[in-house]
DNA sequence: GTATATTCTGTCAACCAGTGGCATTTTATG
DNA sequence: CATAAAATGCCACTGGTTGACAGAATATAC
């Protein structure tokens, strides 16, 4: 079968087996053209059936890749989570929760491959900037859905029941926020220094982005709340 | 045309025009019937065909009456939550904030029209107990949405920017989680008292279970968090 | 290298949610 | 009663999603 070269944004694992380099190669090739496409024309106005044509596989095979059409939009959102989550299973615990959180964050950035930012720049502002709220509504339900993964995951590590543990969900809720307040700042082009970048500046910009709204965390808790 | 006679939970507004009584009775006959067919064989297997087959409407129809066959199912939660915002938009402020969403989410609940619960009731069962996700998902962007237009119009009445302030966001957090917490206790025959109800309970039981929630706010804020 | 098992892929058909257009009916208004 | 406005029905059509099965590609054993 031809059709699909290897390009740049081919993962050039090398040691796995043929057929999973396939895999991911297909993989790669329908989340990418499926971003092309959703910037060229919109979500909404892109059919899957020019999405598979131009990758040049079968619409049964798109579905074996990804579970919808939203899924595909939201693939490197989807990478960056299942990292994160792992990161978190796999460090050990210590100092505050939050802090542990906030590192392992920041680690499972830097561990997302060379690509990565580029693509979650190119969807963000897909998702963001697009005609209707599908998008956005399934990116946020897979938030959703990782945080309480997340909570679970570091409450079985410290043997506390995350779900039910109001501190645990406030936690979550602290760590998400920061996450989207930094990711949205870094497509918007704002925070610390950004007018000195061209463009969205890249991942380290991203992951500036990220620790400052880490960093907003306190000082905004310590307003008064007095009305 | 007929086929569609009064019945029990038919909206009595004799004060509307005959075409708004008519349009709440649509409303109200697919929404009912939707919640039959959902429990009778699921949500998955009902297909929109039969639904208005039964409620003897054109499809068409459905779908100028509900955005989607999701949204039919979760149609008394919406109406609680419009409920809920418009008691918060008209009701004057005084007081601890979390203390006055408590008492206009009571009394929204209160002011729910006399077969609400009941119906209520059903759809929570439908939406929690069925086999797919895509109706908590829904029901829970619902929620998510109505949370973020709650602290906007409290932030609007207060003269703050709600989304933009962490301890509104706070707040909102506070209030959906124990109206999550109220209403899952009490579709599950959870709480205080709860032996001694047949069934679930009715409305009051409800608002004793949404206050129970409320009422353990404090107690698991106070936990030591020195994990 | 060949044979065989396993896994991936394409083809085809079908299902069903959702939409646009337009004619028809129903309700409101004077 | 006449006319305007709004609601409904009908119909065809798009497009996402799934199941079944056959054929192609890859892995494994000899």
């Amino acid at each position: 079968m031809c059709g699909m070269e290897p390009n740049a944004s081919t993962p050039d694992n090398r040691r796995l087996p043929l057929r999973e380099r396939k895999k991911l190669r297909t993989r790669r090739a329908l989340a990418d053209t499926a971003l092309e496409l959703f910037a060229e024309k919109g979500f909404a106005a892109t059919t899957l059936d020019e999405l598979v044509d131009r990758v040049d596989v079968s619409k049964r095979t798109f579905f074996r890749y990804f579970a919808s059409k939203e899924d595909v939009a939201i693939a490197t959102e989807a990478e960056f989570w299942e990292a994160y989550i792992d990161e978190v299973r796999d460090r050990d615990v210590q100092g505050r929760l939050l802090a542990f959180l906030r590192e392992a964050l920041l680690a499972s950035l830097r561990s997302m491959d060379a690509e990565w930012d580029r693509r979650f720049f190119q969807a963000r502002r897909i998702v963001a900037y697009a005609g209707s709220s599908v998008l956005y509504d399934h990116s946020e339900l897979a938030s959703l859905r990782a945080q309480r993964q997340l909570i679970g995951v570091l409450g079985d590590k410290i043997g506390i029941d995350g779900r039910e543990d109001v501190r645990f969900r406030m936690l979550g809720e602290f760590v998400l926020g920061a996450w989207r307040c930094g990711a949205s700042n870094w497509v918007a082009g704002r925070g610390a220094g950004a007018q000195g970048i061209r463009g969205h500046g890249g991942r380290d910009t991203l992951m500036r982005r990220v620790e400052e709204a880490f960093d907003a965390i306190p000082e905004t808790l310590s307003l008064t709340a007095d009305e």
